[in-house]
RNA sequence: GGUGGGUUCGUAUAACGGUUAGUACUCAAGAUUCUCAAUCUUGCAAUAGGAGUUCGAUUCUCCUACCCACUACCA
């Protein structure tokens, strides 16, 4: 009963544009799948689609499951799609369109067996029945009923067949449904599933305008060929499930046929619809894990310049439609491995939400060391034009990291860190700097240039509260007075966190400053 | 229209026949504080509706409603 194949699962985008969050969700379950089971995540491009294809988008994927850290352990070499099979690649090419010579065989294999026929309507003839079904109110289907009166290989003689295989080109191959018949399917997901065979159509398997196999039977049989054991991919599929069933039968593959799951889909903030790659700017939040320039050099943006953390991304990700059974939120890659099960995956649509994204990454700083923030932090300074070294950068980090949720906010919230204040609000100025705490400043200035005590912030706002205490000022009215001097205005950190982090002559020369130009 | 899937606080979810229906995000209030945050405490807030099965249904069955997907020589 125990499957005793070595795990092989595979994400299979297809290069039409940037991946949005579904699609990095779904490869992240194949990932966390695969790890679990100590087996092989596969990255397969499904480009049968000529006319869809989009320069840029195959590299933009790979980019992406890259800074995601859910790096394919196959078809994927230096950044690039493998092209030829090699040892530690056995089943390339990785493209479907570098595997059109493998499909055709399985396509007449097929037909030879009669589990489908050639087809000779054009495009537009079928256009035109859909269009007369419509106006009448109905819909038109290729399947048991019209393929009996349509132009193909079941109903023409074996002449013109020939005659027309070889003199046109505008056949396609297409399934033969079977008549009324219950596929009977089990989704690792979902359960058990039925549907009647009637209820579905003859889909085209192999389209001639391109020479090329249709999604369904390059998926098929790419997923056999490459020994694939689980397919794990979005709910879009499930109505094609009982043809990838017939499909399997039709070939006699039903043995290694792999597991199914399919996940739910990601819906909008509002719930109308599922996630989609317009939604971009639009919604106020990235669709996208990185920035996308299209061909057109539209940009679009994403998680990764908007200043979210890989890992948080992929945490907050990983959560949109499981969880781990306790009450855990923050869980590395390791640990979302350990605790992945596709049983715990919830059948129904998440709406994505942008919050619970931001309090990850606020999450995922706060635990990240100063050092560490250091880092890459300085790139935003320098990009304001200043210059600090790595251990001033950490010092400021340690005192604002509690009121940051992206890097760049370190610096929206507390510039004065790093540059001194220019001008004073004029507001705050007006309500704190009156004569009676202004009056004090001189004083307390000086106490603070003759401050000795331990470098902590705790022990300096000690000495200064003491002193202010002592003296029987108004505390508030003389921090206010003394932070406007500091930061320009007359909120943001505390006097000692400012003093701790710019050192006793910064923040006298501030205050000295601020007596000499702040009028009354 | 047809087929399939889904439905627990605003959102993400827990509870796989017995709980005062739990947790997190958001929001609100309070505490703390030199301001603003942060932090801590508290609070608001849900089983779509109706039948049935059962001693007992969030949980199982059916019906209705609503939402979603699919219905291409797209994936």
């Amino acid at each position: 009963m125990a499957d005793k194949r070595k795990t092989r699962v595979r994400f299979a985008p297809s290069p039409t544009g940037p991946l949005h969050i579904g699609g990095v969700r779904t490869a992240l379950y194949n990932y966390l799948y695969a790890r679990q089971h100590g087996g092989t995540f596969v990255l397969r491009i499904e480009d049968t689609d000529s006319n869809r294809f989009v320069p840029g988008a195959e590299e933009y994927i790979i980019e992406a499951l890259r800074w995601c850290g859910i790096t394919p352990d196959e078809g994927v070499e230096n950044g690039k799609v493998v092209e030829e099979a090699s040892a530690k690649h056995p089943y390339g090419p990785y493209r479907q369109s570098q595997r059109r010579a493998i499909y055709r065989q399985y396509a007449e294999q097929l037909i030879e067996a009669g589990y489908a026929y050639y087809a000779f309507d054009t495009a537009e003839e079928l256009a035109a029945k859909r269009a007369e079904a419509e106006s009448q109110g109905q819909t038109f289907i290729y399947n048991q009923e019209s393929r009996k009166v349509l132009r193909n290989s079941l109903t023409l003689n074996p002449e013109e067949v020939k005659y027309l295989l070889e003199n046109t080109t505008s056949w396609t191959i297409r399934f033969k449904m079977p008549e009324n018949t219950v596929v009977k399917m089990d989704d690792l997901i979902r359960g058990h599933i039925e549907v009647n065979t009637d209820t579905l159509d003859d889909k085209v398997l192999w389209k001639r305008a391109d020479e090329l196999p249709t999604y369904h039977l390059a998926n098929i049989v790419d997923d056999h060929l490459m020994e694939i054991t689980e397919v794990i991919r979005g709910e879009e599929w499930l109505p094609s499930l009982p043809l990838h069933y017939m499909l399997y039968k039709a070939f006699g593959w039903e043995a290694t046929q792999p597991r199914f799951a399919h996940l739910s889909l990601l819906l909008k903030p509002s719930g109308q619809g599922k996630l989609s790659k317009r939604d971009g700017d639009k919604l106020g939040f990235p669709v996208f894990p990185l920035r996308w320039v299209s061909p057109e050099g539209e940009v679009t943006r994403g998680y990764r310049e908007d200043g979210y953390f890989p890992e948080a991304f992929i945490n907050m990700l990983a959560f949109l439609g499981w969880n781990p059974g306790d009450e855990r939120e923050i869980l590395s890659l390791d640990e979302l491995a350990r605790a992945f099960s596709l049983e715990r995956v919830i059948k129904s649509g998440a709406r994505f939400n942008p919050e619970k994204a931001k309090w990850y990454n606020k999450e995922y700083l706060r635990m990240k060391s100063d050092s560490e923030l250091a880092e890459l932090y300085l790139p935003v300074l320098e990009a304001h034009g200043v210059k600090a070294s790595a251990e001033y950068v950490a010092k400021a980090i340690s005192v604002i990291k509690d009121r940051a949720t992206f890097v760049e906010d370190f610096w929206t919230a507390a510039p004065y860190l790093f540059v001194a204040p220019t001008e004073f609000a004029e507001k705050d100025v007006a309500k704190f700097w009156k004569e009676g705490n202004f009056c004090h400043l001189p004083a307390v200035r000086d106490h603070i240039a003759a401050y000795a005590g331990p470098w902590e912030v705790k022990a300096i706002a000690e000495s200064l509260e003491g002193y202010i205490k002592g003296e029987g000022w108004p505390i508030g009215g003389v921090m206010n007075c003394l932070r406007l001097t500091l930061t320009g205005a007359a909120s943001g950190l505390g006097i000692a966190e400012i003093i701790y982090t710019t050192g006793l002559e910064e923040a006298v020369a501030r205050i000295d400053k601020a007596l000499n130009t702040i009028k009354l």
